[in-house]
DNA sequence: TATTGTTATACTCTATAACTATA
DNA sequence: TATAGTTATAGAGTATAACAATA
């Protein structure tokens, strides 16, 4: 048993793989965030675009569910993304109390430009790993994602569970 | 050529690389927080006190700049720490502006069961992964670090920095 | 005059509740 | 009565400035 014990291991919690984990996903956000700046745009608006790009004409009320936002967030985050004329609210015939939700072409345009801006902050960050070892990661994250029943393209920034901050 | 084409790459910012590391990362971080809650404590008393036993008697201004966090904040910690008998602010004679932080024996008890649920949040979050897959882990997660210039125990928790927050 | 710790304050973010208009 | 969207508000968390004691 030439092992290295396993009885002991590291108390330090500053030293471990989670430790790790959250600061470079933490810093990969801040760096987001950053590069989006320019645009005027914070993650937020991006993930709101991006929701409704995917699911065109959805309600606020989808799309925060969606999203994991509150509606009255939603609210203030489209109302800027409206007045920027990236969103559009039409009304429906159907139902007067909700809102279709729809992408300008000015939105489809600010879209790709937070596109390309991912793209660049995914290089910027993984400038370390070639092709190989970014596919690699990649892997070993959606295995943990999946494990913990994360739910693709939520993104916790807009999260509205709150981890339990005592006191 | 049979690749795949790389003109156009995935516009979609919900499915790269970077976004699944930071919604992990951020799924890591709320568990830790959720798994000390019971304790009364949030991750950024855990990493005070961390930081107080790796450097046992320094000073407030020390421990702010080492772990990235305004001093007007640290003082409202310390002070909720201090009320719990986890750490001691002893008076020095050299310099009577500045206080030397010290560990107290319940603090430093607190800590070693701060140093289990850090263990036991790593199990959780890791669960998918065997031994060498970790150990894989951790390695491409160090080595972006490493590029990234990111300081080893500064968690983005308690960061001062900021990111850019638009409007 | 500069520095340490502290207090006060402003600002942003997050979350909840109350309100309106439709259904 | 229930639901979609909105408004108002309260509470954390974060960052800055002003201040008292000491150097």
């Amino acid at each position: 048993m030439s092992r290295s014990r396993v009885t002991k291991p590291s108390l330090e919690p500053a030293t471990g793989l989670v430790f790790l984990l959250t600061q470079v996903g933490a810093h990969a956000a801040a760096r987001f965030a950053e590069r989006l700046a320019p645009l005027k745009l914070a993650p937020p608006h991006a993930g709101i675009l991006w929701g409704i790009k995917q699911a065109d004409g959805l309600s606020q009320q989808a799309l925060g569910e969606k999203l994991g936002m509150y509606p009255s967030r939603l609210v203030l985050i489209l109302d800027e993304l409206e007045q920027r004329g990236f969103v559009e609210r039409r009304d429906r015939e159907t139902d007067r109390r909700s809102y279709a939700l729809h992408l300008t072409e000015a939105g489809a345009e600010i879209l790709e430009q937070i596109g390309r801006i991912t793209r660049e902050n995914q290089e910027g960050i993984c400038a370390a790993l070639d092709e190989a070892e970014r596919v690699q990661l990649k892997d070993l994250l959606s295995r943990i994602a999946a494990e913990q029943q994360l739910t693709l393209g939520v993104h916790p920034g807009y999260r509205k569970l709150g981890g339990a901050q005592p006191k």
